[in-house]
DNA sequence: AACTTACTAGCA
DNA sequence: GCTAGTAAGTTC
């Protein structure tokens, strides 16, 4: 008698045996999908694993067998059970995650065969990652080109990650051009997403271009893994699971072998600390373009009639936008529309106020009266005198007004200003653009002076990735100038300011990862975010409350390397309806925390209270 | 997640 | 005694 172990695309740890009718013994097998009936309804399960017996009585059969040949084979499944494992979702929504809808939901499709694997147990491979520096901010791509040829004459596949879909289209169009081969196209909701999925299985060499899920595709003989643009948060999914495309490659990597390519302008703090702490290769690609003049206007400093104007050009910047203006350049003005975060800093020194725990800042509360940490919780009265330079008066500032560009056309009326934004990024004949942070794809770009005018909104941001953050804009800014590069800010000490100034970039990665490794922030601890939602608001902060405490109780004694550190409202605190909490842990170790998160979450539930785990949370 | 069963508060 | 609401258990 043949047994199948199936998991199935819900919330429910485990897999569960099913009887394999004698007319389908044959032809069941690892990572196809089959009909059961599980409890009262009829579902669709993913055969993980077949069985000569079985531990459990009265099973139900298998009903129909849905695909002839696997759609993934041993690795792949073996993969998604370690997606499971590292992000606490269940073995069966990490598979439903690695393949097309269409499939999820039962629609028939010829797959094609996958090549035989050795029989026995997989061994993992030691992992082989290269981070790629590109302060080029194009040049990246020669090295992908001939890493990818080199492939090819192995007669291995390659895939590439790009983070959206009109980066994934443009990608392709390159590849194609470049390559003399047909790169195949791989995104969610693509329509012809299952076609292209199903044939990837057979044994010649391909290209895949995709976006994250991509990083599933499967293919047999992966001899390479490029995941372009590696620091950009989309490739982190914000449905459970809420893995990234960056840790699935490296958890792929280990099981086929494979090379792992990071590139990026600006690597994130986990791919640099990669190459310092993990042996992953590190390569710099230098500047073609010459380096712009860099200069720090520090608005600290401003004259005060400057200040008391409210004026949003210091006199310096508005004197090199004239003078710009005069030579018939180009001038960018960048002013990060997001963050929307209110401060609280001292006029006279420019100290913000920030958590003595977590380094954050302390964000002002209106109704309350008081200064909070949204990490921890800790709570302090705004203090009427600045507690470093004693003299200054507090004050508390929102974001900046999008005034700019009538304030622009009333100094400058003789100027052509144009607004850039995703839907249009023809410069024309501009004289003065303003954007937003979506200018950084446009590499081609190339102005004669650029001013940074709405850092300091990210610099403010809560949250421990702000300097990250920022520290990528800038970086990607500076790619589109080789002459006049202006910040107007009021942290001009900030490590990423100076490593500009110093013309450094590795100066902002060591400091940054110092404070991140003082401060307990990855890379050099995990995060998980327990996300608690609801309609009804004072249940669902009750409800946390009671994980919080239940949480805290349960890692007495028993988990040492678990710390349960706080609860608090998401941001935004309600969402379409829906009002949110976060409890926050952390740990050395992912796997740790989210053990500990199925152990403890299994019989935690409240009505009207919908409770998601997130890895690693952004 | 979806469905079942058990229990409880509110009510004629 | 009935029912709506909800907590808790189960899914091979």
């Amino acid at each position: 008698m043949l047994y199948a172990k199936i998991a199935v695309g819900l919330p429910v740890s485990g897999t569960f045996d099913y009887l394999v009718p004698e007319a389908m013994a044959r032809t069941i097998k690892p990572g196809a999908r089959v009909w059961v009936n599980f409890g009262n309804r009829r579902i669709i399960g993913y055969v993980v694993a077949l069985a000569k017996k079985s531990q459990v009585k009265n099973l139900k059969p298998v009903l129909e067998l849905i695909d002839k040949h696997p759609l993934l084979d041993r690795k792949l499944i073996l993969l998604t059970r370690k997606i499971a494992d590292y992000y606490c979702c269940s073995w069966g929504e990490a598979i439903a995650t690695a393949i097309p809808e269409a499939l999820r939901k039962g629609k028939k499709g010829d797959v094609s065969i996958f090549p035989e694997l050795h029989p026995g147990k997989i061994e993992t491979s030691p992992l082989f990652v290269e981070v790629i520096h590109d302060l080029d901010g194009r040049a990246r791509w020669d090295t992908y080109l001939s890493e990818i040829r080199t492939c090819l004459k192995n007669k291995s596949s390659v895939i590439i990650l790009l983070p959206d879909i009109p980066d994934a289209l443009k990608a392709r169009a390159r590849l194609n051009e470049q390559l003399g081969v047909k790169a195949h196209l791989l995104y969610r909701k693509q329509p012809e997403e299952l076609e292209e999925w199903l044939k990837l299985s057979s044994p010649e060499a391909k290209v895949i271009v995709g976006t994250r899920s991509a990083v599933f595709a499967p293919l047999t003989n992966l001899g390479l893994l490029i995941i372009d643009e590696e620091e950009n948060f989309a490739y982190k999914q914000d449905q459970v699971p809420h893995y990234h495309a960056r840790e699935a490659g490296i958890m792929r990597a280990k099981l086929e072998g494979f090379k792992l390519i990071l590139g990026s302008r600006a690597p994130s703090l986990e791919s640099f600390y990669l190459s310092r702490a993990k042996g992953a290769r590190y390569t710099l690609i230098p500047r073609k373009k010459e380096y712009p003049e860099i200069k720090i206007i520090d608005t600290r400093h401003l004259a005060f009639a400057e200040r008391k104007s409210k004026a949003i050009l210091s006199k310096l910047l508005e004197e090199a936008l004239y003078s710009v203006l005069n030579e018939k350049g180009k001038s960018l003005l960048f002013l990060n529309r997001k963050g929307f975060a209110t401060s609280a800093a001292c006029h006279n020194c420019g100290k913000t106020l920030k958590c003595p725990r977590c380094n954050l800042s302390l964000v002002y509360h209106f109704k309350e009266d008081i200064l909070s940490c949204h990490y921890c919780n800790f709570k302090l009265p705004p203090p009427k005198i600045c507690p470093q330079c004693n003299a200054g008066y507090i004050k508390f500032s929102g974001t900046g007004t999008e005034k700019i560009e009538s304030e622009l056309s009333r100094i400058f009326p003789q100027a052509r200003i144009k607004i850039l934004d995703n839907k249009d990024f023809n410069l024309g004949d501009t004289d003065i653009a303003i954007a937003g942070s979506g200018v950084i794809k446009q590499t081609e770009l190339d102005f004669d002076l650029i001013a940074v005018l709405g850092i300091d909104n990210a610099l403010n941001h809560v949250d421990f990735r702000a300097a990250e953050k920022a520290f990528g804009l800038l970086a990607g800014l500076l790619a589109l100038t080789h002459k006049k590069f202006f910040i107007q800010t009021s942290f001009p000490a900030h490590h990423c300011f100076q490593a500009l100034l110093k013309k450094e970039v590795n100066f902002f990665y060591a400091e940054e990862l110092k404070q991140r490794r003082q401060l307990a922030f990855p890379p050099y601890k995990h995060l998980a975010a327990v996300k608690l939602r609801g309609k009804k608001e004072d249940k669902v902060e009750e409800t946390a409350l009671l994980l919080f405490n239940r949480l805290t109780e349960e890692r007495q004694g028993k988990n040492k390397n678990i710390e349960v550190v706080s609860v608090n409202p998401s941001n935004p605190p309600k969402l379409r309806g829906n009002f949110y909490w976060q409890v926050l842990l952390r740990s050395k170790n992912a796997l740790t925390l989210s053990v500990f998160l199925k152990n403890n979450l299994k019989g935690f539930r409240h009505s009207g209270i919908i409770v998601t785990v997130d890895i690693d949370p952004l």
